[in-house]
DNA sequence: ACCTGAACACCGTTCAAGT
DNA sequence: ACCTGAACACCGTTCAAGT
C-alpha cells in the first residue's frame, strides 16, 4: 500500500518492459511503441532500455514472439478441452472467442503484418494453425475436404470480423445472432 | 522527360501533400504519416507544410475525410450500377469487391480506428452504410429482417477477412470458393 | 500565395561512468 | 548486473523573412 517512491535506481528484468511495451502496441499500434516514453513509464532513463534490448526492432521482435506463443497455445488449449460431438465443438469454439473477445489482439498485431514481412510470416503461421483447427471440426463433422475448408474460412473470417468492426452489439444480443449464424454455416450436412 | 530540377521553390498544392500522406497512410500506417519525410519526397522544407496545414492532425483529417468519401462513393455506385436479380446483384458486388482488391485501404484506417475516436466515427459511418446496402440485397432476395441482418454481416466480415488474412490464394481459386461461399450463404431461400 | 531557414522540444541510439 | 547522464541525429512546430 506504500506510495513511497523508490530513491535509488529502479531494477527491470526484460518483461517488465516486454508486458509495457505490449500493452502500447495493443492500444495504439506498433508504431507507437516508443522507448523514451516507456521508460518514463517504468521510471527509468531510457538509457537503460539498451542493456535489456539491442535496440528498439529487437524489442518489437519480442513482442511479436510474445504474441505468437500466447496464441499457439490458446489453440492448443481449445483443442485439448472441448469434447462432445464436432458440432457442439465448434460453437463452444467459437462462443469461446468472440464471449471473452479473445481476439482482441490481433487487429494491431495484423496492421503491422501488412507491409512489413517480419510480422507477416508469424501471422500467417498463427492464420494457418487455427484454420486448420476449425477445418478439422469440419471434417470431424462429416464435411469434405473442400467444404470444409471453404466453410470454416467463413467462419473464421466472421470471428475476426467481430473484432475488427466498430458496430459491436451487447454481448447477449451477439451471442443470440452468433447462433444462427453458426446454423447456416453448418448446414446442409 | 527532363530530370532538371526546378532550382526555385517548388509550388504545391494540399492535394498534392494529401495524396502522398494516403500512400504512407495504407503502407506503413497513420503513425507512420510524417511531415519532414513526406517533405522530402515533394522536395520542399517542411517549414512549408504549414501553409497548407494547420498540424500533423489538420492533415490525418484529411485523409480520414478523403477516405470516407471514396468509400461512400463506391457503396453509391454499386447501388446504381448493379441490375438484374437481387441474387445477382450480391454476386457481383462481392465479385467486384474480391476481385478488384477494393477493400485493401480498410485495414490502415481500421487499425488507426482502433483507438482513436475520431476515425471510429468515420468508420463506423462507413460500415453502417455497406451494412445497410448488404442488407437491402438480402431482403430483396426474400429473407426476413432479422435473416437479412446475420446473412449480411456474415457476407460483409467475409470480404474484410478476404484482405486482413495473408493467406490469400491466386485469385481464380478465390473466386472459385467464392462461388461456393454465396451459395452457403444465400441457401434456403 | 507559397516557400525557406533557423530555432526549440522530443525521441532513438551510443557510450563512458556509476553502484 | 543494471542504471545514469551527456551527446548527437531526426522530426513536429513556430515564425520572421523571402519571392
Amino acid at each position: 500500500m506504500s506510495r513511497v517512491k523508490s530513491t535509488r535506481p529502479r531494477r527491470l528484468d526484460r518483461d517488465a518492459w516486454i508486458e509495457a511495451a505490449f500493452r502500447v502496441l495493443n492500444e495504439k499500434g506498433a508504431a507507437l511503441v516508443r522507448i523514451e516514453p516507456l521508460a518514463k513509464k517504468l521510471r527509468v532513463t531510457k538509457g537503460s532500455f539498451y542493456w535489456h534490448f539491442k535496440d528498439r526492432h529487437d524489442l518489437l521482435e519480442q513482442l511479436l514472439d510474445y504474441w505468437a506463443r500466447e496464441m499457439t497455445e490458446t489453440v492448443l488449449r481449445f483443442a485439448k478441452e472441448f469434447h462432445g460431438d464436432p458440432m457442439q465443438r465448434i460453437f463452444r469454439t467459437v462462443h469461446e472467442i468472440i464471449g471473452r473477445e479473445r481476439a482482441k489482439y490481433d487487429l494491431a498485431v495484423r496492421a503491422w503484418a501488412k507491409h512489413d514481412p517480419q510480422p507477416r510470416r508469424v501471422v500467417e503461421h498463427i492464420d494457418n494453425l487455427r484454420l486448420s483447427f476449425l477445418r478439422g471440426l469440419f471434417q470431424d463433422a462429416g464435411f469434405g475436404t473442400e467444404e470444409s475448408e471453404i466453410r470454416s474460412r467463413l467462419l473464421y473470417y466472421y470471428v475476426m470480423g467481430e473484432h475488427f468492426t466498430t458496430l459491436a452489439e451487447p454481448m447477449p444480443k451477439r451471442l443470440k445472432k452468433l447462433q444462427r449464424k453458426l446454423e447456416i454455416l453448418t448446414a446442409g450436412q
